[in-house]
DNA sequence: TCAAGTCGCAACTGCGTTGGTTACACAAAC
DNA sequence: GTTTGTGTAACCAACGCAGTTGCGACTTGA
């Protein structure tokens, strides 16, 4: 596994959020969810703030919650928040400037690395945070009516 | 740095056989052109050779060479001869057995990941290795006329 | 048959990123 | 003013990737 495993973690969270919009949750206990630490709850959430998904409120009874409609949030969002861009990583040393691909490949795959990226994420464009929602709620009853 | 730079090396050798389809390249001229070392050009063209990309001759004049017509290697083929799939990492922890949201998540993902991955492939699906070099001796035409 | 050239493969090392953990200052509610 | 909880920084361990070395296997050519 290459990259980071924070847009998994994130989308996690945000679902979270979403099946508690009344009150805000702690990160204690999303992280708990998560089974991981609150500071790295925290960490993802600040993330998401500074996109403008979430919202967080201090103080006692405080926490975290959606800042928009579920509706409105697709997964495209929560990976632009938390991921760096660039799938495809370019090499860290300089080729031989005496070979004449060499200096062309950049540009090439840069485009290319464009395109592919841009692809990927109209993929992710297509999946709501509320459509993600129903279709777990739907898994967990036909999970439920099987037991 | 997060993913891997092997997909851009990997172009990068690909392109420099194409352009020496008569005889074949030892690692070693290869791996000036990559500014790297011998074995780390083998290890790609091992993962290539594989994929049935490349051939290799042992032997006093020998080297590696493609195995099919520039025109017939997409992209995606490299990326798939040396790049492992899932764009997307799943979390290492499992999840809180009791959070509801928990076990969706993962399948979700999964869907998700698999559509996205297809979407980024079919990109690279689009360029064949031929075109890409066209492109680069066209680029470097105009810096030649530049110059 | 023997020497030279080349690939194939496996180990070890060094570096950068990631996630985990701790610690502490600040803000809001009671 | 105490409690609850966020925000952020620092540090650590684990992992993956690239770089490096070394040696065995195989093919060519004299």
């Amino acid at each position: 596994m290459p990259g980071s495993t924070r847009f998994a973690a994130a989308t996690h969270l945000m679902l979270l959020l979403a099946g508690q919009r009344d009150r805000p949750m702690t990160s204690e206990a999303l992280a708990q969810s998560l089974s991981t630490n609150p500071a790295v709850v925290r960490r993802l959430l600040a993330a998401l703030a500074k996109a403008g998904l979430t919202a967080s409120q201090l103080g006692k009874g405080g926490g975290s919650a959606l800042a928009k409609s579920p509706k409105k949030i697709t997964l495209a969002d929560i990976y632009r928040a938390v991921e760096e861009p660039g799938l495809i990583a370019m090499p860290r040393a300089a080729p031989d400037p005496s070979c004449p691909v060499g200096g062309g490949v950049g540009s090439v795959l840069g485009q290319v690395s464009d395109a592919a990226e841009t692809a990927f994420m109209a993929a992710l464009e297509g999946v709501t945070l509320k459509q993600a929602a129903k279709e777990i709620a739907a898994k967990n009853a036909a999970a439920k009516s099987a037991a």
